[in-house]
DNA sequence: CTGGTCCATCGGATATTCCCGATAGAATTT
DNA sequence: AAATTCTATCGGGAATATCCGATGGACCAG
């Protein structure tokens, strides 16, 4: 990770309607949701966020799969720790103290 | 943290000139730097640079404090450590083993 | 108190984002 | 083959972001 990815990731999350999209499909992980219960849950038109949905795709934070007629939706975990990591990677650096407490907070895993 | 805090952050560090500005100043903590440093280092006007200031610190990023004349900036960690907490929050919640390997390569601190 | 430095804000021009309806392609169903 | 469902893309209008120079307030030095 570096800015050229991470500037596209936090963009594409930087917007009510796909940041939402993306918390929904972490918490839809592994199976994914479609396409069109996306879009419904969004309340907005299809093709407004087909739009949103092409931005965080672009930015590797969501994989698509065909099942059908239908395309299937999927989180990439992996971008967003690669993001989490660029991000932190700044504290760790020089002063590992400015990341323990995260670390702490992050042990509820 | 929550939606209405964790866009704003995103929104702001979704940007070239502010990313650089706050990872500048994260590894210049905990002593800061002068607003005109920041603005020497990203190249471009004062007044452009003021304004991108302006989003950091409304997002809660960076805080400042006056030193004589100038101002030092700082980034807020805090703000941070909400914001990868308020993201990581969502694997952790039904599936730690998502959130497994992120806490597996901070454990570099 | 005068001049100089540091920084925030204003005004305005340009570029980008965001939203929608309409259209079109791909895949299934009848 | 025709109709239906699902999704991406196009065209355009409204809103927002970004950039700069100019202005002004706060502070310090002489």
């Amino acid at each position: 990770m570096n800015m050229d990815l991470a500037l596209p990731a936090l963009a594409a999350l930087a917007h009510p309607t796909r940041l939402e999209a993306f918390r929904l499909l972490v918490r839809h992980e592994p199976e994914g949701l479609s396409t069109g219960k996306l879009v419904e849950a969004s309340g907005l038109s299809q093709s407004t966020f087909s739009t949103h949905l092409a931005v965080l795709a672009k930015a590797g934070l969501v994989r698509s799969e065909k099942d059908g007629r239908q395309i299937i939706q999927r989180a990439h975990i992996d971008t967003l720790r690669d993001l989490m990591l660029f991000l932190a990677k700044d504290c760790c650096q020089g002063r590992a103290e400015l990341c323990e407490p995260l670390l702490a907070e992050l042990a509820c895993c």
